[in-house]
DNA sequence: TTTAAAATGAGAATAATTCTCATTAACAAT
DNA sequence: ATTGTTAATGAGAATTATTCTCATTTTAAA
């Protein structure tokens, strides 16, 4: 069903339970859909993939877990500038961290590691500095570069 | 009726019209606002100060200007996690350029200079280095990051 | 099991944005 | 200045994403 390690599993799973947050159907399917695609998923796209499985949940339930599992930590859910926000499965705190390319003509998005070039270092130390100077509690960061993608910039 | 420069404004004007676009009411409206504000303003705020104005524009009108502005680089557009896109007036592209803290509880927006701890240099290293890594042409860029206002983590 | 609280799901409600099209205004050419 | 062409407007309908409501079901602890 899924070709995710238990291990990875288990830490989304064991997370809902450490809030004290029953462990239902549609929650297990929305964190089984995006830890198998790895991609960036829209609501609608999540209830769509939800739909084929078995007790996937409406499209209400689909909202109201995302919006918890946002809060609680173990999925990401950023707009890509398109009024529709996406969503993907989050990454254990210890684990590296990524940002975006995204392309303005077809919507896709790339992911590229915080670990290239040390953007990883930059960013904790910018957190430190902005964080002291405007006396403001840094929780997390979205850095996105917005463009054209090599398959768009081809056929015009 | 605005302290703006007549340099700065012009800037604005002049280049709607390069692009051949009319320099009607609204848009000007919508440039005059945005540019005396200096904040994030949502569509409908733009719409309920213009409504102040005669000749506003209509909330169509808004949305479909923003969208053109935005388009010719005239105005910035971004999303604050809300689902509600934010404009501010575009700088000139040789002016600084800033990035954000927004406040998860209140929504409020803070702004810093990409000058501080050379960030624009960071970030123009960056752009290079992923352009041809991932072959990806990037023209802009968003670096937000969320967490707790000063005031907010007072009360409560 | 039994039970109490948490969660679901169908659909209505809301909110932001886009679309349609008859009317108006901008501006280039007279 | 007047005119003609065409871009742009604006009122409201339509669409789209998201949130809300509440009767019913499911979870997990006792
Ligand atoms: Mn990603
Ligand atoms: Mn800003
Ligand atoms: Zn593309
Ligand atoms: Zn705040």
């Amino acid at each position: 069903m899924t070709d995710l390690s238990d291990r990875e599993i288990s830490w989304h799973y064991n997370s809902l339970n450490k809030y004290c947050c029953r462990l239902t159907k549609p929650r297990r399917a929305i964190l089984d859909i995006l830890s198998d695609t790895g991609r960036h998923l829209s609501a609608d796209q999540i209830y769509k993939e939800a739909s084929k499985i078995s007790s996937g949940g409406g499209l209400s339930t689909i909202y109201r877990n995302l919006e918890l599992l946002v809060r609680i930590g173990l999925v990401w859910k950023f707009e890509a500038g398109d009024n529709k926000a996406r969503y993907e499965i989050a990454k254990r705190p210890d684990e590296s961290h990524h940002h975006h390319l995204i392309c303005k003509k077809c919507n896709s998005i790339i992911d590229y590691s915080d670990s290239i070039g040390n953007e990883k270092d930059f960013i904790r130390e910018r957190e430190k500095k902005l964080s002291s100077i405007y006396n403001f509690k840094i929780e997390n960061h979205s850095i996105d570069f917005f463009g054209v993608c090599h398959t768009c910039s081809k056929n015009k």
